[in-house]
DNA sequence: CTTTCGATATTCT
DNA sequence: GAATATCGAAAGC
């Protein structure tokens, strides 16, 4: 059953991102679990890709919640986003960093030699050259129903959760809990990368999982505000 | 620890 | 021409 899933993307980027730590993204003979996420919200998100408007590049970010949205970071690396709702409005949460959890050899294959194994997918780049993901070809799939190269799958015990209440209300009480000595389990900030007032204290959008070390160190960007 | 730099596709000025 | 949702290596603290 992937409702749950569904309903959790239906909602805004900033709402459904934390609940998709320790969620699974799986295909192309590897499994990742995410641990590091930041969420773009459309036209009223300076730093969205889709705040101008749709592009050939971005037209997938306006999909469906649950398409994939495959970009070129730096004319370099590629990066992955799970499309969020509502529908139309351009909004995302881009996968940051993830723990191989399953085809580490596929993973290393890709990587090199160098990362050790927290670092496969430590970083949207590495993250994308882990999964093994591809431009044009995986760009606008779907990650909910198999037709695709890579299938989204929540973290163990949410899908209940979602079943019981709302997706907002799950969203809160997990940002609400903390571990036996009281740290948050999700940690937020600023988003990594992103100038301007976008990627200021405004739009704490990006969310990790306290501690983690598959989390990418943060660099801040030349001109955000902070 | 920090800063700097090169690689370079897409978009905007 | 400049900026960008980055990375890794190199050099200087």
């Amino acid at each position: 059953m992937t409702d749950a899933l569904r309903s959790l993307l239906a909602e805004p980027a900033p709402i459904s991102a934390p609940a998709l730590l320790g969620a699974t993204i799986t295909g192309r003979g590897v499994a990742i679990r995410v641990t590091e996420v930041e969420a773009y919200h459309g036209p009223t998100d300076p730093g969205s890709h889709g705040h101008r408007g749709m592009t050939e590049r971005n037209r997938h970010l306006f999909g469906p919640p649950g398409t994939l949205y495959a970009y070129r970071s730096y004319g370099i690396h590629t990066c992955v986003n799970v499309v969020s709702g509502p529908e139309g409005t351009s909004a995302g949460s881009l996968l940051r960093g993830g723990e191989v959890v399953a085809g580490r050899d596929t993973a290393r294959e890709r990587r090199g030699p160098r990362p050790a194994d927290v670092a496969l997918a430590r970083g949207p780049g590495n993250l994308g050259v882990a999964l093994g993901a591809v431009l044009g070809t995986d760009d606008g799939t779907s990650v909910l129903d198999g037709s695709g190269p890579f299938v989204l799958t929540l973290a163990p015990g949410l899908e209940a959760r979602l079943a019981s209440a709302p997706p907002a209300a799950v969203v809160d009480d997990l940002l609400a809990e903390t571990d036996a000595a009281g740290v948050p389990r999700i940690s937020r900030g600023p988003r990594t990368g992103v100038g301007g007032i976008a990627g200021g204290a405004s739009f704490p959008w990006r969310f990790w999982l306290t501690g983690d070390p598959t989390v990418s160190t943060y660099r801040r960007h030349k001109g955000a505000f902070d």
